[in-house]
DNA sequence: CCCGTCAAGGTTTTT
DNA sequence: CCTTGACGGG
């Protein structure tokens, strides 16, 4: 059969298994996703099963689309209706369908992060809580934790006054989306676990129909996520998960890597199948990702291996500071375009943190190179999309106070805070929403806010019959959004987008089959749902491309996190230094290993390492510097621990291997110190300045022990040196008393 | 109501 | 350094 003929013996054997559960472990660029979608096509190529029979689970969007798309070339069948999506895409469609029975009213609007804490904020407003003591944040991720342990808040226990607090919020919290038919993200897992346990024919049905289930990048699931499945799945179930310890880099945000292990026992595991075998990287890459990863003690083990060449050595260049790091990227990557024939597409820049892309940028910005960044603001999530969306979902569901805040007053039409304040009082009292209350103002009524009741009251009518993308093009001009920024000087990107909207609803009409005359308000015996609802859905599940705009010949710039699961021919990872990768927060902490085990936190920094540098098919550059300039302030930070975890036989160093690390020993260091270092005068003003030691190198003190020199400050008699003695912790020391000793 | 100024604070991120 | 949010004056 030919969809089986590409596969290697260990691909095979996953694919082709019999109806049991089994866990594949499949590491970097091990083929996963063929793994993946080759056996949803054999299942069905062989009859074992219909499509309706299979349902897949991914974490991103993206990664569905490609799982559908690359079914959809191996089977001549339409995959709409096939349950392959997000956890959240899901878990909204089976919400969808049963509505009723999971207590939301039929048009119920999805909250994003921004929407929630918006609506945190709003009943704060109300309940005059103060946001100083308990910050919307910290709500928002209390109220998350709790729903991904599958804790309501008369669940949840709270052994002080602030957790009393919390609960409390949660509480009121809920009661407020509930009246106002709004849930977040994690109330769609939530409702959707509930739905199936309160529901023996719901599940039952969902059980028999589900045959078969597959979850992609399994470490990645939360405990809430891994219960939905246990449950959808059921005694007879049978699910088929792919994932790799070694990549879990979500444990910040809940992912449990222990899933795999309790997934084994829960579902009685026969088949542990690993994919070692690497179509992707070249072996010197590999073999550094292998012996780095090796330092991790947590792990389930797992060694590639590639019948590729060992290809170039991995060049690790250490730079003086941040821009000069940047001088050495660009020139490298000229050589890559203009010698060695690349393509700027080819060429990825990974980073730790967002704020690093700021010098690299100046510099390829300066160089004439295009780039591109990922990460920005999203489509959807942009101010006037929002706005946009806000007034659609209004129409769509009379209680969505959030939505209906957001566009009372915009564009300005002379409704104060004042009036709003009032409204607000009206509503609370009548328990019933913005909207609702406009009605019951009587006397009082506010001339403005009657005209805002009844501009949506027209819009709903005018756009009746409608197709998706007409009713988007006439709420944008009705609402006076558009005319608002085209009268903005700088809202020219504004109306751009506003006009973007049109074409996104038109697409996604055409998409999912609604066709430009819709007329139709009810399609697919499995939505139930009109046209506009579901575009509203999608608006909220998937925000869209968060690339900032930029040629296609571009070179990529990223997040390490923003890389899993891509691939680049060329790949450089930068700053490579204690504090920034590791991050300082990591170092010295422990945290939860999810089975009640404490594993160091830096070991998910080291994955995420892992995955940077498992992104190289050809060419690894890393890099470090010995200063930069990160908060205002010019912090000196030491080469990365993960530096000296590879093997020195696949580097080549570019600059002179400087030895000071090694002598040292990572116990010593293990404090989290190296975000105070102090300003420095640099390059001026030396006159009183000396610096016996530099920066980096490593001292010793009769008292203090042995340490590492961070910092200088002042000048003369009053300058002093700052010193990380490790455990005996951070000094600063009188450069002028203290005895010191190079070691 | 809009715009400016000032203070605070600043991992990683998808849904 | 740079972005975000909170206030107060015009």
């Amino acid at each position: 059969m030919s969809l089986l003929e590409s596969l290697n013996p260990e691909q095979l054997a996953a694919v082709t298994l019999p109806r049991e559960s089994a866990l594949i472990l499949a590491g970097a660029g091990s083929g996963k996703t063929k793994v993946l979608t080759a056996r949803i096509a054999w299942l069905i190529q062989t009859g074992q099963v219909g499509p309706n029979g299979v349902l897949a689970v991914t974490f991103t969007n993206k990664a569905s689309k490609e799982m559908l798309h690359r079914i959809s070339t191996m089977l001549p069948i339409n995959t709409r209706s096939m349950w392959v999506g997000t956890f959240h895409g899901l878990c909204n469609r089976m919400l969808r369908a049963h509505w009723k029975e999971a207590g939301l009213p039929q048009a119920f609007q999805i909250l994003d992060m921004q929407d929630q804490l918006s609506a945190i904020k709003r009943m704060y407003k109300v309940l005059g809580i103060d946001a100083e003591k308990f910050p919307p944040k910290q709500l928002s991720y209390f109220i998350g934790s709790a729903k991904d342990q599958g804790l309501r808040p008369k669940d949840v226990e709270a052994h002080d006054e602030y957790h009393r607090m919390m609960v409390r919020l949660y509480e009121a919290y809920e009661a407020q989306c509930q009246r106002e038919g709004v849930v977040d993200f994690a109330e769609l897992l939530l409702r959707s676990f509930e739905l199936l346990g309160a529901n023996p024919a719901l599940r039952e049905h969902y059980q028999a129909r589900f045959k078969y289930i597959l979850v992609d990048e399994f470490q990645d699931t939360n405990n809430l996520q891994y219960n939905w499945l246990k449950r959808l799945a059921g005694p007879q179930g049978c699910i088929f998960a792919v994932g790799d310890d070694d990549q879990s880099i979500y444990a910040f945000r809940g992912a449990r890597v222990a899933n795999m292990v309790q997934f084994e026992n829960d579902f009685a595991v026969q088949n542990r199948i690993k994919l070692e075998q690497n179509y992707r990287s070249v072996g010197n890459v590999l073999k550094a990702a292998n012996v780095l990863i090796g330092h991790n003690k947590a792990r389930l083990g797992k060694e590639l291996w590639t019948e590729a060449g060992e290809g170039e050595a991995i060049r690790v260049y250490e730079a003086t500071s941040d821009q000069d790091e940047a001088a050495f990227i660009i020139d490298r990557i000229k050589k890559l375009v203009l010698e060695e024939g690349f393509s700027r597409s080819d060429i990825a820049i990974l980073y730790r943190s967002n704020a690093q892309s700021r010098v690299v940028e100046q510099a390829l910005f300066n160089a004439g190179m295009p780039y591109r960044v990922y990460g920005g603001l999203r489509f959807f999530e942009r101010a006037e999309i929002k706005h946009a969306l806000a007034y659609l979902r209004l129409m769509d569901n009379a209680d969505d106070d959030n939505s209906f805040s957001r566009v009372v007053n915009f564009p300005a039409r002379g409704i104060g805070a004042r009036s709003v304040e009032q409204l607000q009082d009206l509503a609370t009292s009548q328990v019933t929403s913005l909207y609702r209350a406009i009605h019951r103002l009587e006397g009082r009524a506010q001339a403005g806010l009657k005209k805002f009741a009844d501009l949506i009251e027209r819009m709903r009518f005018e756009t009746r019959g409608l197709s998706l993308a007409d009713l988007v093009d006439k709420v944008i001009n009705e609402s006076g959004l558009v005319a608002h920024f085209q009268a903005d000087k700088d809202g020219e990107d504004r109306v751009e987008n506003l006009k973007e909207l049109v074409n996104a609803a038109a697409s996604f009409a055409i998409a999912e089959g609604y066709y430009q005359d819709a007329a139709a308000t009810m399609v697919d015996e499995e939505k139930l749902i009109t046209p506009l609802a579901d575009f509203l859905s999608h608006a909220s599940l998937e925000a869209g491309d968060n690339a900032a705009a930029a040629g296609q010949e571009a070179i990529q710039l990223m997040t390490a996190h923003a890389a899993k699961g891509l691939e680049f021919k060329c790949v450089f990872v930068t700053g490579l230094e204690e504090g920034l990768f590791p991050h300082e927060n990591s170092i010295g902490n422990s945290v939860e290993g999810g089975d009640g085990t404490s594993v160091e936190a830096v070991e998910e920094e080291r994955r995420l390492m892992y995955v940077a540098i498992t992104r190289a098919r050809e060419q690894l550059f890393l890099s470090h510097a010995q200063q930069r300039m990160l908060h205002g302030q010019i912090r000196y930070h030491l080469r990365s621990r993960f530096l000296d975890e590879l093997p020195e036989d696949v580097l080549k160093w570019l600059t002179p291997k400087r030895a000071h690390i090694a002598s040292q020993g990572w116990d010593a260091l293990d404090s989290k110190v190296w975000g105070q270092s102090k300003t420095l005068n640099v390059g001026y003003s030396n006159k009183t300045t000396k610096r016996p030691y530099d920066i980096g190198t490593g001292v010793s003190h009769a008292k203090f022990g042995n340490g590492v020199v961070v910092a200088y400050e002042g000048e003369g008699d009053d300058q002093r040196i700052q010193i990380n003695f490790g455990r005996q912790g951070m000094k600063w020391l009188m450069l002028s008393l203290a005895k010191l000793e190079k070691f």
